[in-house]
DNA sequence: TTTTTAATTTGATATATATCTAATTAGATG
DNA sequence: CATCTAATTAGATATATATCAAATTAAAAA
């Protein structure tokens, strides 16, 4: 898990009215204006909010005719709080933070040019190395020995870049994951593209 | 749980410079000049996040000569990751949106009773079932197969109540721990006092 | 007592954000 | 097309907060 994405969780957790939508949302799905009225607060204000849960992934969407409902994404909640308790737990969860990678290298380097402030991916890079280095990055949002559909694995890389079906696919070519049926996981490292 | 408190708690990890002090600290205890130097910030404000940190009661200090110790409270931690999960499994983590109170299990409660918002323990329950409910709760914060010694178990104690002797006292009685030559550890819990 | 060291407080600055009203967009329906 | 409805965007305001330099406090050491 990235620093960038526990911080942006939690963040988007700290606000009661988000904290209550989350929460009314857990009873079953609600369109904007049935939020709006139960919290006291205006369209906007929920639009404002439903935003951020969105940017999160810890909601979704289904439209019905003019109205659009709004869905809690239960996996999501499930997962952060498995970080959580990971941080203390496992070696693995900031692992970006450890000194080894130290701010010189290469990696840090590659990454800070292609990811913009607000962690989405700027451009797929043209050079195959400096591409797998950012798939890796990608890569180590996804957790080892879970199994995914396709569309949870496009609505992942969607959050970093628009064209996740061209990086889906180069997850394939370069073994970051396999794919069995339509189902995604995550390969063992070792059988990654090697980027040396 | 209050609301004001998940949101709290939340805010207060919603800030990358928070999470880099809670993995530091999860790797042992650390002094300020010390965190600050490990994250490149200057010692007011790192001062202002372990302020923060303490408020939601995840880390407590300890005093060697001029130095402050700063140590992580694993067990809040892992309470609110339990929380977080809990929010969907209508378990009534968030009693006050809601008059349906009666959902919640006995344990939940008599541990919403005694704790206070801020994590300490008001009193230690007289009812002898609720007592034991609190002190696995307490138990819970130690680590199996760790020797420790009194003071570190005094330590640990004083953080949720004064009373650190009596409690200590308790965990010995109700088998919670053994003490061997002023050593202690946690017993496996097949050996602790029956609740029922 | 004087000096040293670590931590804190104070005050300033820059940035973020929750909320509202008013205006606009996107679909659906007549 | 014209109208209705739900959602969104735009713009404004008020509040919060992360960070730093400078000044201050607290405890230990000399």
């Amino acid at each position: 898990m990235q620093l960038s994405r526990i911080v942006a969780f939690h963040k988007t957790m700290g606000d009661p009215t988000r904290i209550r939508i989350i929460y009314l949302l857990s009873k079953g799905p609600l369109h904007g204006q049935a939020i709006a009225g139960k919290l006291g607060l205006t369209p906007p204000t929920i639009t404002h909010h439903l935003h951020k849960l969105k940017d999160i992934n810890l909601v979704y969407t289904r439209r019905d005719k003019n109205t659009i409902y709004y869905y809690l994404n239960e996996r999501v909640l499930k997962h952060q709080a498995q970080t959580l308790e990971n941080i203390i737990d496992e070696k693995g969860v900031l692992e970006e933070m450890d000194e080894v990678k130290d701010t010189k290298s290469e990696h840090y380097k590659v990454i800070n040019n292609f990811f913009s402030a607000d962690g989405k991916l700027k451009s797929i890079p043209a050079q195959r190395k400096k591409k797998l280095i950012i798939f890796e990055h990608l890569i180590k949002g996804l957790k080892k020995g879970v199994k995914y559909e396709e569309k949870e694995i496009n609505q992942y890389i969607k959050q970093f870049h628009d064209d996740y079906a061209t990086i889906r696919r180069e997850f394939i070519t370069n073994q970051y994951m396999y794919r069995e049926n339509g189902i995604y996981e995550v390969n063992p490292s070792e059988m990654w593209a090697k980027i040396d």
